[in-house]
DNA sequence: GTTAGCACTCACCGTGTGAGAGTGCTAACC
DNA sequence: GGTTAGCACTCTCACACGGTGAGTGCTAAC
């Protein structure tokens, strides 16, 4: 079929590469397959229509371009947008402005609290004109840096754990019997003897070792009890991926033309609320250790293979490690998303190396 | 045009009004404009459907129902949905098979924790195929109960400020200096003399009050910068009506024929997430104590013009209150949204009274 | 007051047609 | 050999048209 030779997709020369770059950088704007015609008038290619139409020939047979019908112009397929991130994308980054918007309003925010992350989606969000993303960072095996109990009720409690990494986690304790605060704050000297610098498996261990019942106090069988319920919780939150997912800008991706019918931005939401998929992407990139972009078919669930994800970690590798990034169609301005991402995963790691140096 | 009287709508007879139910019971499953034919073939009115048109006739004249053009069946008003909750609908309660699950799933999940939330939102949500909303309980004007302090890093300490009311509240401090956990020990418990059992006015005059620097110890400055903080926490929280908003089924809403298009749905969406209105309506529903209803144009915003909403606050009166309830089109199963709201509510009150008992 | 009958209205659907966009191919050109 | 103009061909889209059927409103009889 094809005239020319084909030739492998990691050596495209260099027009058939603007033609694919000006097809996509078209595309991603216009929403509408894009014709030979609008592309010699658009883009200073230097040739004729007719010798465009030949390229595209040529790249469809690459399967980096596809033909929804047969007069239609031509629409960019995952490889060529995987192509295009990998070869052709445009360094680009936040014009200064932006960037020192961003970074005062990152000021004005409490640190590393809910407003932050909201503000690290939201920013996403605006400068992609898709969905922003953001988790928050979560050590792969928490260590208690310090257990809190407050009487809340007669029989409830209140039990933080903040964990050495600066992450937190509350839980709500009914007790077997009245206990006032005095008590629980010896239980919470001994808990923390136990517990601090340890994992939850070590704090099982030492709970364990404890010697039951006989002679010791009157504390020991509540101690025991809620040193159980700190594992039990401890153990819950090293087994997720995602602490906490805030989002925004969601209603961009539903608007966009693709997602008119109301089916395929269901499924979308649907694959968000199941945080299976996203929680595993989170840990790939927080063991990649840097951005990574998730094309279409690319994702494994079906229901998102009309999604791009733009990832990039944040935080103090090997510590606490959170994600932030953005989802949107398919067709999505790849080079400003790239960017903006790196911009505010770099800007949250800047923050938080100034904070905790 | 009428050719009977016009009755005023406090006054419709039997008649007119098992057919207005019968139009509205049909159109909230059809989705389409009910016709006098399909009502006497699905309903035992015992009159024919020219007498049925007579009376659509004379129900349209009041504003009841409507007609989107001239071949078209009825399609009810929010006046006519208005009517129809306050006079028509059937009483309805959940199935006790249904009401058993719900208990049973309840008390699986830790009290008053984020899971209580979403499962009364999803609950809501699966019962009614609308969109499910829960609200925290939270204090028209919160008192402390007890404040603690947390060293997390060297300058950032964690405040934990729990309400007597039962809720609380977190918030990541950065100190002017390093500060050992005993230190915070002290500030805490100086911190807990002046706040317990007060408001953020009273705090604030309590801090007002106390000796500035001069022979103060080296406390007193970090107190009073962490009591400011607390009151202004305290501020924040008692300035908004909702403290945080769990929702489920969205989807639900999304998918409803009348959504089909995005545009509306995006509307609604966008109203949510702004919370002014949803605050002000909360704000409402604790006010009046008991479930409300929201019917499409009685909503202010023009973008929630096309919803209704059921709301039911829970917790306890003068205390901490919360709201459950739904979000749905217009047409929504109203007898079976307020049965279900109502149930719901109701549980969480029982469960909020039984535990603080 | 109720009902049968009927004319009338209007959305909906399938069809057909014309216009326009865009391709692929061929043949000439450099 | 690559490039380009020209042209036939294909296919979507928009619009108009007419038939169909659903459903009403009115009238006259019961």
């Amino acid at each position: 079929m094809a005239r020319r030779p084909r030739r492998t997709i990691g050596s495209l020369d260099a027009r058939s590469g603007a033609v694919l770059r000006a097809v996509i950088d078209e595309y991603v704007v216009s929403a509408t397959p894009v014709s030979s015609g609008s592309l010699v008038t658009h883009f200073p290619l230097g040739v004729s229509s007719a010798t465009v139409r030949n390229i595209l020939s040529d790249l469809e047979a690459m399967g980096l371009l596809m033909h929804p019908h047969t007069s239609a112009g031509r629409v960019p397929t995952d490889a060529g947008y995987r192509y295009y991130v990998q070869v052709l994308a445009d360094e680009w980054s936040l014009p200064p402005v932006e960037q020192r918007m961003i970074r005062h309003q990152f000021g004005q925010v409490e640190f590393a609290s809910e407003h932050w992350f909201r503000l690290a989606a939201s920013t996403l969000a605006a400068n992609t004109g898709t969905a922003g993303l953001a988790t928050t960072a979560k050590p792969r095996d928490a260590r208690i840096r310090r257990v809190d109990l407050m009487a809340v009720q007669d029989r409830l409690a209140l039990m933080v754990a903040v964990f050495r990494e600066g992450t937190m986690k509350q839980v709500l304790l009914t007790l077997p019997e009245q206990t006032d605060q005095d008590q629980l704050n010896r239980v919470a000297g001994l808990l923390n003897v136990l517990a601090i610098d340890r994992t939850a498996s070590e704090i099982e261990a030492a709970l364990a070792d404890l010697p039951i019942g006989h002679g010791a106090s009157d504390e020991s069988e509540i101690l025991q009890r809620i040193g159980e319920r700190l594992v039990r919780a401890m153990r819950e939150f090293d087994a997720t991926a995602i602490d906490d997912l805030f989002s925004d800008g969601l209603l961009n991706v539903m608007a966009a033309p693709e997602f008119d019918r109301s089916e395929k931005v269901r499924q979308v939401f649907t694959a968000l609320e199941n945080r299976a998929y996203l929680g595993s992407l989170v840990e790939a990139v927080a063991r990649a250790g840097g951005i990574q972009i998730f094309i279409g078919h690319e994702n494994s669930p079906r229901e998102m293979q009309d999604v791009s994800l733009i990832l990039a970690p944040y935080g103090r590798i090997g510590r606490a490690v959170g994600v932030v990034g953005v989802l949107g169609p398919t067709r999505m301005p790849y080079s400003q998303a790239i960017a903006a991402v790196e911009f505010v995963s770099g800007l949250m790691n800047e923050l938080v190396e100034h904070l905790y140096a």
